[in-house]
DNA sequence: ATGTAAAAATGACCGCGGTCAATAATAAAT
DNA sequence: ATTTATTATTGACCGCGGTCATTTTTACAT
């Protein structure tokens, strides 16, 4: 039978992942190396892969552990009654999304589970969200012709492509938060 | 001023993407490495570099024109009359765009151009995508409270979507060409 | 033909993520 | 206390993308 995880192991983690935040906090995400973690923590570079699978891991950690924090704050809120009180709502998430083109790629990448078994996460943060929303649509409707649920996978479509235009260079005239209006008015509320 | 360019830069782009094509048609996109290139277009690696910026601007280009080879299948479509029939002119892109995991995250990646000065390939088959999807819209109208273009949007949105989810272990259980019909029909034909 | 300046090609080198056989530390068995 | 089996750590090493000072080739002027 498999024995109990060591001490020793989960200090190292927290040390890896301490070294990790703190070099974050001080250049941001894209700039992190392994070999400056490892350093920082005073462990081998071999030691942070028996720990996390590869660096993408360590930044599905992070990065999941931040959104799901402001989805927490985004639970706080009462049931939103117009599409700009859910814009509003939205908004944290979204700059955070927003704050590294870096940051972004790996919210990209790990947005659906490779297999069922791990579920990372950040997967787990957009099947949260999804939810959030969902019943947010079911509290208050905006449309009836179709499910809480598929109008929530839609507002989730909209957040990224809102998103993805801010990298861009050809469509990034207006904000994320007015085309996100736009995009849910016109999603949420046909014909009005 | 300005030289002419040479016959001999044009021989050498050429032979480096012949035998980029060669390696991703033998083994895919996802198995290219840049040695493997020069090895075969009998340069050295130093050379591939000043011709492109990047291993992904060789990407950018091999999977653009792929795309754009199929945006020409799909503008020789009459303007598709219901959304089964639009889902199915787009479906060869789509099944494009999921081959490899890896093409759609150099697709994803591209999506927006960074700069409006170099707008690359896989950016170029974007906005044009829109654009003959707008010009369907506006032919033969599903719903008219907003734009063609805003329409146009919402469905390549969808598009992304329904393709993430193709990845997603939580979310394959329904295929992208059903995913997709749901999300068009809900989008442009709300209320039926 | 010869000189010359611009452009193209070269390959040794670097950065950094990731691997793995060897070693050390730990917990359980005697 | 000693042996043994399991788990954690180590760091030399590899793969591969990307750089850059140097060399070679080309186009043009004389």
């Amino acid at each position: 039978m498999a024995r109990a995880i060591q001490q020793r192991t989960l200090k190292t983690r927290a040390k890896l992942l301490d070294a990790a935040q703190a070099v974050i906090s001080e250049n941001g995400y894209d700039a992190l190396r392994v070999e400056e973690v490892v350093l920082r923590a005073g462990v081998a570079k071999g030691t942070f892969f028996s720990h996390f699978k590869d660096k993408d891991a360590l930044m599905d950690q992070l990065i999941g552990k931040e959104i799901d924090q402001l989805l927490d704050q985004i639970e706080t809120r009462s049931t939103p009654e117009t599409i700009a009180e859910m814009v509003d709502a939205l908004m944290p998430m979204m700059d955070f999304m927003t704050c590294e083109r870096y940051v972004f790629d790996v919210i990209l990448r790990h947005s659906g589970a490779a297999a069922n078994s791990d579920i990372g996460p950040i997967a787990m943060t957009f099947e949260r969200h999804a939810e959030v929303v969902s019943k947010w649509l079911a509290d208050k409707p905006f449309r009836t012709d179709i499910s809480p649920d598929l109008q929530a996978e839609g507002v989730q479509a909209f957040e990224i492509q809102a998103i993805s235009l801010v990298f861009c260079a050809l469509h990034n005239a207006i904000s994320p938060r007015e085309r996100l209006e736009t995009y849910l008015t016109a999603w949420l509320m046909p014909g009005r």
